[in-house]
DNA sequence: GCAATACATGAGCAATCCTTCATATGATGG
DNA sequence: CCATCATATGAAGGATTGCTCATGTATTGC
């Protein structure tokens, strides 16, 4: 029996994965994350989604400003990497159930 | 690395857990899941969420549409119940997520 | 300094969503 | 049957969202 907050909370992180090309951002900077380079720049990202600049450096900045991501720059490049294990293993589950599902 | 398929089909659940109510009708079918009791009546649920009827009825309508719970009549009242373990996991997983997040 | 590269940001439009109001359907009791 | 209760459904308006286009900012190489 979550609080009110944590309700609040949970709706909004899940209104953040919702959408799919941030999705597939999140996707992406998770197996970063799970490698033993964890971050991403932009170019990378624009590349492995598919997404235009503008769209994918709007998305990042949606989930840096829900704290989902942490970016730091390099010269020209920004790289982005996710900020929490926890959102990682949680889109594993998720992942997890969707598959349960489906079969 | 999830296909295609296995993204979208993330991204609409996210979707349909990303509203309040819906997610408020959610946390509250999946206690009753896990009680002896493991349905709702709509009544139940407008009284649980504190939402109008019609929003009840349409929200239910979505999750029903979405396949993540199903409907019996018995007389005037019409019970809900969760389909499948694997969604009231995945909400367990989601406030855990959360839950570390906030600490 | 200037051009070029990498990224961020703002405005704007189309589309979707959320909720409410009104009304319909289904079931029961009298 | 008729009134009533429980739920479903449709239309509609306002808000939110997603994306694009245009432009701004930061950094580097020359």
């Amino acid at each position: 029996m979550p609080s009110a907050n944590e309700q609040a909370a949970l709706s909004r992180l899940f209104a953040l994965f919702s959408n799919p090309t941030r999705l597939n951002l999140l996707v992406a900077l998770r197996s970063a994350f799970r490698s033993e380079q964890p971050e991403l720049c932009v170019c990378d990202l624009e590349a492995i989604t598919g997404a235009s600049q503008s769209l994918v450096s709007h998305q990042l900045g949606a989930l840096r400003e829900a704290g989902l991501v942490t970016s730091r720059r390099a010269g020209r490049l920004v790289y982005y990497r996710m900020t929490a294990a926890a959102i990682a293993t949680l889109l594993d589950d998720a992942l997890l159930a969707v598959r349960r599902e489906a079969a």
